[in-house]
DNA sequence: TCTTGTTTATTCACTC
DNA sequence: GAGTGAATAAACAAGA
């Protein structure tokens, strides 16, 4: 479970350099780099420390899909077959829904102009990145190595960690690249790269479903969604490393078997549901190419299938809490890892910008290295895209939460 | 043309 | 050392 930061601390000696040494992080210039993030961009600067406890969500955001279903609700309606919310209008509703669920829709939009105007607010008082030591540095240095420090998390915890984040519970492709770019600073370069490593992860791995569009959503790029079988690739809620890959047994036969019998149950492995559920890919899995080994559900066992078909599910809100009701993945978010997605995602509620030393205690006992301070956290946010983003682009995202305290204004 | 998706291959780190 | 997970590169095809 430590490799992966054993991997990254290879990578970069020492973690402590880029997440341990308050730098400033500004997001006003990498917005620019969001083209296309519109609202989003506004939205995830919500979580920004000083924010009230209205921009957070009760609990963990990654609960929020499962107990506060006001604000899916609310995001579903909002935008009924607007695929992934790239309205600006659904996400601004769903913006406001995750910034306070009892908030009519009407005011989405002041609600969304208050966000920015915290936000500027913010922006002008502090870094972005929160620090435990303010030191009187010239800002401009204070940037530099940030968007070098890689997260300790694997691709596939991220895409994890997206897919769960979304409201939908699916996203597609480039929705994934947003995702990942607001949240880790680090992802903003190289894009050629990481990104090839995502689409790889995507069609490599058995946890990784791709679930067509609607024919009435044309659009470039499939859904992608989790395995609903996948619930509990990752140990304890830690997003560093799976305790064990996923595989799919029934790919697993057709690969070993190769015409031998398929007698055995239908189910993939990894995590066997207590109540066997029918799996997405029994039902959708039609290899969509031969040689593929992911899978997709064509429209026709779309309507049969019990579950819910993704586009379906964009448009059919209530039909997102059956699918989600299959993924239970909520053991997820039952644990408190420090790499966990509670932390990465959420509790800024919890711990009103402070350093958890609870979660400090942790780390330093998993032997993480640098003193990433309290939860990553950053509020619950929607974003265009439907997500339940929790960052922003730059800066409050991950690295907020690697630092520990509130950022008071360094200048 | 660009994006998306698949596949193969290589390399590295970690565990057993 | 073998097996495994993961990162990365690259080639290729298909679709918008």
């Amino acid at each position: 479970m430590l490799s992966a930061v054993k991997m990254e601390g290879h990578e970069h000696s020492d973690w402590s350099a880029y997440y341990g040494e308050p730098e400033c992080y500004t997001s006003v210039g990498n917005m620019t780099q969001h083209t296309g993030l519109g609202m989003n961009s506004m939205s995830t600067y919500m979580s920004m420390p000083g924010m009230t406890s209205t921009s957070n969500m009760s609990g963990s955001p990654m609960n929020m899909s499962y107990v506060n279903t006001g604000v899916n609700h609310s995001m579903a309606a909002m935008s009924p077959g607007s695929g992934a919310m790239h309205s600006m209008g659904a996400g601004m509703a769903g913006m406001s829904a995750a910034l306070n669920p009892n908030m009519s829709p009407i005011n989405t939009q002041s609600s969304s102009m208050n966000a920015l105007t915290s936000y500027s607010n913010m922006s002008v008082m502090s870094p972005m990145y929160g620090q435990s030591n303010i030191r009187s540095r010239d800002p401009k240095t204070y940037r530099r190595s940030y968007t070098h420090a890689k997260p300790p998390y694997s691709y596939i915890s991220l895409i994890t960690m997206a897919l769960q984040q979304s409201t939908t519970k699916m996203l597609t492709l480039n929705e994934l690249y947003q995702w990942i770019q607001d949240l880790f600073p680090f992802y903003r370069q190289n894009q050629q790269r990481w990104q090839n490593s995502i689409r790889h992860s995507l069609s490599f791995n058995d946890c990784f479903l791709k679930v067509p569009r609607s024919p009435d959503k044309p659009g470039k790029g499939s859904f992608w969604t989790l395995h609903p079988d996948s619930g509990n690739m990752f140990e304890n809620g830690c997003y560093l490393r799976r305790q064990k890959r996923f595989r799919c047994e029934k790919d697993l036969r057709k690969k070993t078997s190769e015409g031998g019998s398929n007698s055995s149950p239908e189910s993939c492995n990894g995590n066997e549901s207590p109540h066997p559920t029918p799996s997405v890919k029994d039902v959708k899995r039609p290899v969509s190419n031969p040689k593929s080994r992911q899978q997709v559900m064509s429209p026709a066992e779309h309507a049969l299938s019990p579950i819910p078909q993704t586009h379906h599910l964009l448009s059919q809100h209530h039909s997102v809490l059956v699918h989600e009701a299959h993924l239970k993945p909520e053991h997820h978010y039952s644990f408190n890892h420090p790499f966990s997605i509670n932390n990465l995602m959420s509790s800024e509620q919890q711990h009103h910008h402070k350093m958890d030393l609870k979660t400090y205690e942790q780390m330093m006992q998993y032997g993480y290295g640098s003193p990433m301070t309290g939860p990553l956290s950053m509020g619950s946010m929607s974003t265009k895209t439907g997500l339940e983003v929790a960052s922003t682009p730059t800066d409050t995202s991950y690295y907020q939460g690697v630092y520990s305290r509130p950022i008071m204004n360094s200048s």
